[in-house]
DNA sequence: TTCGAGATATATCAAGTCGATATATTATCG
DNA sequence: CGATAATATATCGACTTGATATATCTCGAA
């Protein structure tokens, strides 16, 4: 139930709409995590039928049907058990290493392309990390996913742009049959 | 289409039945993507009726029901195509940044275990890693995939040693209002 | 030798999720 | 004044996951 406990820590922050948390996994969470209205929506109405979330309607004044969700105690209290009993692991689902993965398949321009791509790609999520980095006080946890962030892209940058020549000169070479079952050791 | 494109590509390097490519998943490929048996039946299932893929049955012999795929000439050109075509990009999905972004909400034994459970992750993850890494003629694509793999673990071990301590101390500072939209600049 | 655990292999299903789309109001700016 | 973007909720088909069922084969320990 990850869409859900993602909904409880945005409104462990701020009380707010459905639209307020897309908002915020597109900014704070997105180089971690994402969802779309498709699992917000409903996730918020479950929350709120389990008595996790109230709900305020705010009519008339701006936009029609603006429902502010905030927290209840007993949601404040299901966050902090599904953060606790949730496993630290991690997933990276990159089209960029698949697309290395077969560079010897493509054309050098393409491949140049793609390399190019992922180059813009790193350079702007780290100047947006860099720019959050030192403007406000984070608790020191926040300030660890950025300053991870920070370091994983300056490095993933950095390899790219020591190994570009060699990739686009190499890339035609076929690569040696993938062993038995698996490379190498196993 | 992306499961399709992950089964193309596995068949490129090896024919193969569905099970020897959930297997390739979850050791070559299983850095950067992943799918299970309930995508790769379906999408090979697709993938022959559309003649990109031939299917020999292997009966008797050892197992029954075996059936062996492999690319057609057509299914190489769509491989090649689909890689083309695809944007070079990734997507990280990690409970452990969520869990470091909200670590004052977490008793601190708590904390120190998602911790220490991570820092065993990449350590495994790091040692794969260097195990494969020297010990065959992979591309350069391939290789770029391995050194990139080894470098962001490293970068990451390294941080979450740092930091340990110190978020151990201070993890129980409530961190201040998230501002008005996102943090800081926007 | 036989017994069980584990690997090989295919297949399906409910539940959850994405990406796109529809709808409608409000804010902004030339 | 009119166009474009932002705010906001909601739904839908297609896809994916994780679990489960089924069955055979392999290999080492009792």
């Amino acid at each position: 139930m990850s869409v859900k406990t993602l909904c409880l820590g945005a409104l462990s922050l701020r009380d707010g709409t459905g639209y307020d948390i897309k908002k915020l996994f597109e900014s704070a969470f997105s180089h971690f995590h994402s969802a779309s209205y498709g699992s917000i929506y409903p996730a918020l109405k479950q929350l709120q039928a389990d008595g996790l979330l109230d709900c305020r309607l705010e009519p008339g004044a701006k936009h029609p049907d603006r429902k502010l969700f905030s927290l209840t105690g007993e949601g404040r209290k299901a966050l902090v058990d599904e953060l606790t009993a949730m496993p630290a692991g991690e997933q990276l689902r990159s089209d960029f290493l698949l697309l290395m993965f077969f560079a010897h398949l493509l054309p050098t321009e393409v491949l140049r392309d793609k390399l190019a791509q992922m180059e813009a790609y790193y350079e702007d999520e780290l100047s947006y990390l860099k720019s959050i980095a030192d403007c406000a006080e984070h608790s020191a946890g926040i300030a660890f996913t950025i300053e991870q962030g920070i370091q994983v892209y300056t490095a993933k940058l950095g390899l790219l742009r020591d190994r570009r020549e060699q990739l686009l000169k190499d890339h035609r070479e076929i690569p040696k049959e993938w062993s038995e079952n698996s490379p190498c050791t196993d």
